[in-house]
RNA sequence: CGGGGCAUGGCGCAGUCUGGUAGCGCAUCUGCUUUGGGAGCAGAGGGUCGCAGGUUCGAAUCCUGCUGCCCCGACCA
């Protein structure tokens, strides 16, 4: 493609709103516009990376057996109502009425769609298992949209939904897409890990969600460093360590510690390390009163943990100062486990403390050579903290890693809610309707592009993988208005690339060479041929791959052979 | 939904407090010069100042209402 014949424009400044890269860059690079609040425009170019992403899950989706279908964005009320969410989806779903009154949704999923289709259209195990996907556009009225295309309103999504007639299939049919997913996010060149999810309200027996690795992302996950466990930071547990308790050694002491009220403050006020104290968290029980929940110094409350034990309410509230006095005669800061009244629950660490400081239940005062057992009962064990890097993985294979990852696929084992619900039945081998199991499957398509970019940009601009870049090559002749050896040479190259089924980007514009290179590096272009009078003096190109520190020369007269060296095959 | 903020040419902003000719940078167009890291000079086009009322001789500016958008907290691809 020739620039100057190319509905591009990028922007050296960039538009207030956009708060993440992605977003900015995404505005810059000129890849979509705003339309409204989470609604936006994918310019010619922006598609040109969108198509990409879009053939890869179609190819992988197809290779595992799928079958794509494209269902109504309108959808009626009537099955949603059949279904049950008419009335458990919030604002989010979109509803209106047409000119006859009659109520519809724009779809933010196709569960009732296909639902409805499938029980149509099915009627004996024998079609099964049969698993549908779409790439269709959905919408979700955010409750507040942001980060540009990230979590718009409207979006594109692949969704998959495949039909069972038992648990056994669907568990086969559900590990076929996860390896399917795992192909996909594999070619496109990212770097994600897949994760065990809460399957939460929707309920199921497995959910895993693929994260794209990114320091910007919202999700945090643990993962290990040998095999593939990997889990959201609120699922991982945190194993008990490995070594048992150490013996007692020192004497149960009161510690004067005027105005320490912080772990932070104790470590430096009696200089003991964070992880020989214990801190002592008041939260609300199940049944009223409270429950006294004791971690290690540098350690943290797990609240989705917590509020899972039987005794400890749900959703987890902290005691409200008046209570923590009430509980331990001290004010916060100066709680601990020594006499407390009420359950005492430790985390697994705290509990293989020995000779430990913590609140003394008295302003101003702690003990020091706490030991269990000793100066206090035993106390109830359970997992309570988040893991931290360096914890040994609950696979019990390598240590853990913590990063933040951005959800881009979601994968669930549904089970037969919605065949339930909406009576979808096939007749089993021995005649009887039997309701089918379902899995469902998606990916945030537009969501992907985003997060390849928050995961592959520098200060200069964007640097995409090379199976979705927009162009593999960004041609780049210097000075072509004055040049006629340059324009040519570079008109002859393009053609030569083009005709070999490269995509090339030549700007042919009559620029300056550093706007020309600062718009290269922006767009984020893999590889970049310079074509210049210095070099072709010396029968040479310059090359440089966009990750790259420096320039190398690329021989004249085998470019192509050169670059062919260098690309991604296709 | 709760809290905060913004709305002035395609983009980024000033002007609003203290009413009086609508401005700056980038981008765009023309000409000349320039050409290896976002050029210089000269000129040009482009704005119902979010919308609707009101106050006033006069409103971007003051008042009222509305709308849109952005940012901070509970979910999801």
């Amino acid at each position: 493609m020739r620039w100057t014949r190319y509905p591009l424009s990028t922007m050296k400044e960039t538009p207030a709103e956009a708060e993440i890269v992605s977003h900015r860059l995404m505005l810059r690079a000129g890849l979509i516009r705003r339309l409204a609040a989470g609604i936006y425009t994918w310019t010619t170019f922006g598609l040109l990376t969108l198509r990409k992403v879009e053939a890869i899950i179609r190819e992988e989706m197809d290779r595992a057996g799928a079958f794509e279908v494209l269902m109504p964005a309108v959808q009626p009320a009537e099955l949603w109502q059949e279904s049950g969410r008419w009335a458990e989806y919030g604002p989010e779903l979109l509803r209106f009425t047409d000119r006859g009154e009659r109520a519809f949704v724009i779809g933010p999923t196709h569960e009732e769609v296909i639902t409805d289709l499938v029980r149509r259209e099915l009627q004996s195990y024998r079609q099964l298992p049969v698993n549908f996907y779409q790439i269709q556009t959905k919408f979700r009225d955010e409750v507040r949209p942001r980060f540009g295309v990230m979590r718009g309103r409207e979006f594109i999504m692949k969704d998959a939904y495949s039909f069972h007639i038992d648990e056994a299939s669907l568990a086969e049919g559900y590990e076929q897409m996860r390896v399917a997913y795992t192909r996909m996010f594999t070619r496109m060149g990212l770097t994600f890990r897949a994760v065990r999810a809460d399957s939460g309200a929707i309920g199921g027996s497995a959910s895993e969600e693929f994260q794209v690795l990114a320091d910007s992302g919202e999700d945090a996950i643990a993962f290990s460093d040998v095999g593939d466990y990997a889990a959201n930071l609120e699922m991982a547990e945190a194993l008990a360590p490995a070594a048992p308790r150490a013996p007692a050694r020192a004497a149960l002491q009161r510690a004067e510690t005027p105005n320490v009220r912080t772990i932070a403050a104790l470590t430096k006020f009696l200089a003991v390390p964070a992880a020989q104290c214990a801190k002592t968290l008041l939260v609300e029980g199940a049944s009223g009163g409270v429950v006294a929940l004791v971690l290690r110094g540098d350690h943290e409350l797990n609240a989705v943990k917590a509020q899972k034990l039987p005794g400890v309410a749900s959703p987890l509230r902290m005691a409200s100062p008046d209570a923590v006095l009430a509980a331990s005669g001290a004010e916060p800061g100066y709680v601990g486990p020594v006499g407390l009244a009420c359950p005492v629950i430790a985390d697994r660490s705290a509990a293989a403390l020995a000779d430990f400081v913590c609140g003394a239940n008295a302003r101003d005062t702690h003990f020091t050579g706490v030991n269990w057992g000793r100066d206090l009962p035993e106390p109830e064990v359970a997992d309570l903290r988040n893991v931290v890097a360096g914890d040994p993985s609950p696979s019990g294979q390598g240590t853990l890693s913590i990063a933040r990852g951005i959800e881009v696929g979601h994968i669930f084992q549904l089970g037969r809610k919605y065949s339930d619900a909406m009576n979808c039945a096939v007749l089993d081998e021995a005649g009887r309707s039997t309701n089918l199991y379902m899995g469902c499957y998606g990916i945030g398509v537009t969501r992907v592009v985003a997060a390849a970019i928050e995961q592959n940009h520098d200060d200069r601009g964007i640097i995409w993988p090379e199976p979705i870049a927009p162009f593999q090559v960004v041609l780049v002749p210097i000075n072509i208005a004055r040049s006629q050896r340059v324009r040519e040479t570079a008109d002859r190259l393009y053609d030569e690339l083009t005709r070999a089924g490269i995509e090339v980007l030549l700007d042919d514009r009559d620029a300056r060479p550093g706007a020309k290179f600062a718009d290269a590096e922006l767009l984020g272009i893999p590889h970049r041929i310079v074509v210049g009078e210095r070099g072709l003096d010396a029968g040479k190109l310059e090359y440089r791959h966009r990750r790259a520190e420096a320039s190398e020369d690329c021989p004249l007269d085998d470019a192509l052979g050169f670059l062919r060296a260098r690309l991604a095959p296709r």
